[in-house]
DNA sequence: CCCTGATTCGC
DNA sequence: GCGAATCAGG
């Protein structure tokens, strides 16, 4: 009911603090939850959940990887392409979703993937068995990354 | 240059 | 309280 149009629901302070704790970057947040990475920022430094003062603690990014700049895609566009086109449920790779596992469960070698819905209070990870360094299992690294783009290698 | 998070500041 | 702008770091 459109009742009000209130910016931060409880649902939205839950996913934030949610995967602001898995381990997402703010970016990540901002495009699953919606909103602008400042507003994500901003909310979590009033909630005093910041991480302390940092200016990012990823320290080496895939640009070392000059070959195959694979850049993260946002969630949000992964979303949207899923289930902003086709009404089945896009199968991608070896995707087992019996292997889901709750956050407390999650490890390295567990993909990391959110199976999150808004507004779902059975929120859990993918929990299949991810690649070495990779945060994702097989399937939904597939996801998470997209080929570099020709635009951006002509673009220089 | 790109990216990131944290703070500042206007609304 | 909210988020863009800005600052600060890598």
């Amino acid at each position: 009911m459109p009742v009000l149009s209130p910016t931060w629901t409880n649902e939205r302070i839950e996913l934030l603090k949610r995967h602001f704790e898995a381990g997402l970057s703010c970016r990540e947040i901002a495009a699953d939850i919606g909103v602008s990475r400042n507003a994500v920022i901003g909310k979590l430094s009033r909630l005093n959940l910041t991480r302390g003062r940092t200016g990012d603690e990823r320290k080496v990014q895939d640009r070392g990887a000059a070959r195959a700049k694979a850049v993260p895609r946002l969630q949000y566009e992964m979303l949207a392409t899923i289930y902003g086109d086709t009404d089945a449920p896009v199968v991608t790779g070896p995707i087992d979703e019996a292997n889901r596992c709750s956050l407390l469960e999650l490890a390295e070698n567990r993909c990391r993937w959110p199976i999150s819905t808004p507004g779902a209070d059975d929120f859990c990870f993918c929990g299949n068995t991810a690649p070495d360094g990779q945060p994702y299992c097989a399937g939904h690294s597939r996801l998470a990354y997209r080929p570099p783009t020709r635009a951006r290698a002509i673009r220089g």
